[in-house]
DNA sequence: CGACTACTTTACGAATCCATCATTATTAAA
DNA sequence: TTTAATAATGATGGATTCGTAAAGTAGTCG
């Protein structure tokens, strides 16, 4: 589960940050709300965490960005004033729920864990691409309907690729949504090729290759 | 994506030039703003980024001039000072985003995709030339509906012709937008007529030519 | 600790792409 | 029609990029 944390505060952001890791979640973080949209533009988020006190641009103002680019990832904001009319603005901009500071580390949690599951249980669970199947939910992968076991990396990349059907990926677009911020683009290795590999071992057939290279730019799954 | 660099600290821009060329980005660069403002009056950018703190004439001064002559281009500033005024300053006269020195590359490089993408976000995805269409955001050719396969050269010299469609390009223009700055334009090689020619074997039909040469100047694809 | 798993790095062969050159074809001017 | 300039083509070696095996690293679990 990866959550996008939005706050500029470095103590808390990195208290927050630890916590969230330890609990298995997959945390990238913002100090401003330009940093944060550049992010959700590119990334996949299950839930974004946003303070209501920005630098330049407000949490509101950025609240009402998200959802105007469509961007339906749930949001949980923190309020440090704690009245009553920034809740309402914050939830008619489409937070789907909101939490004053200061707060109890438990009550974040236990907030963030009903988020992710009112989420889950209303989006699509499944991605296709011929005879494979990947369940975004249970994180089940299937060829010809019997089970395949993906290592997460695996996973992750073939997620991003079936979510980007039809659509070029590019090595480093790829690399910054599996990796995310600990993802150093002057890395001369080749992981993700050797990743690659591995998944085609698993999920190709031997006549026709589910994940196709495009020379020079990255990979693409594509039906038809 | 063509992108103009504008920074006098040589170490910077090489570094900067090199992670670009990397992401498969043309980079010119110039060290001071009278060479910038030359390079931008004859060549078409689809990015500048754009150092405050510059010999002679500074960042602002150099952005105003730019906005005066009617470049839209989008203009992502660098500010070593950080101070508020800096930015305000400079978003004022037109730039379309600021970084403050010292950034992290992945940082610069996320902002650079934005406003690329903010801009491109207006432009159709898909080319088209009587049976033959590219789409520039999947990087699929098709002809008569069937799929070709184009080097990264190929793609790049037909998106260029195709995006001055009914526009005469010269084999220098042509060089400059693919090559970037590694085209020397004092090369007495034909490479560039190779490419057209395994271009056209791809995509010309045996009767009518859709890439029509211009004697004495280079080549031209035009509907009708 | 030792076995196991996931991941990263390294190294190298294979495939592909590209610049160059020599040669032939075409065009426009003389 | 001849000539010179320009363009198209085919072939080739070198460079780049991709795929794979194998070794190395880190973390986990019994």
């Amino acid at each position: 589960m990866k959550i996008l944390l939005v706050d500029d505060e470095p103590d808390l952001l990195e208290q927050l940050r630890e916590t969230l890791t330890h609990q298995r979640y997959d945390v990238d973080t913002a100090e401003d709300g330009k940093t944060a949209l550049d992010k959700l533009f590119y990334t996949l988020y299950d839930l974004i965490i946003l303070d209501i006190m920005l630098p330049f641009v407000d949490g509101v103002a950025i609240l009402r960005e998200i959802r105007q680019a469509k961007i339906d990832t749930p949001v949980l904001m923190l309020t440090a004033k704690g009245t009553v009319e920034d809740k309402i603005k914050g939830l008619d901009c489409g937070a789907d729920d909101y939490l004053s500071k200061p707060f109890a580390i438990a009550e974040l949690m236990a907030r963030i864990r009903s988020l992710l599951r009112r989420a889950s249980d209303h989006r699509e669970p499944t991605l296709t691409i011929s005879d494979v199947s990947l369940n975004t939910k249970t994180r089940q992968v299937s060829k010809k309907g019997t089970s395949v076991e993906l290592t997460p990396k695996e996973f992750s990349i073939l997620e991003f690729l079936l979510y980007n059907k039809n659509r070029a990926v590019s090595r480093f677009t790829l690399a910054e949504h599996v990796w995310g911020d600990e993802f150093d683009p002057f890395t001369m290795s080749n992981f993700i090729d050797v990743h690659i590999k591995n998944l085609r071992r698993k999920i190709d057939d031997a006549d026709k290759k589910i994940i196709r290279t495009i020379r020079g730019v990255g990979f693409i799954i594509e039906d038809g």
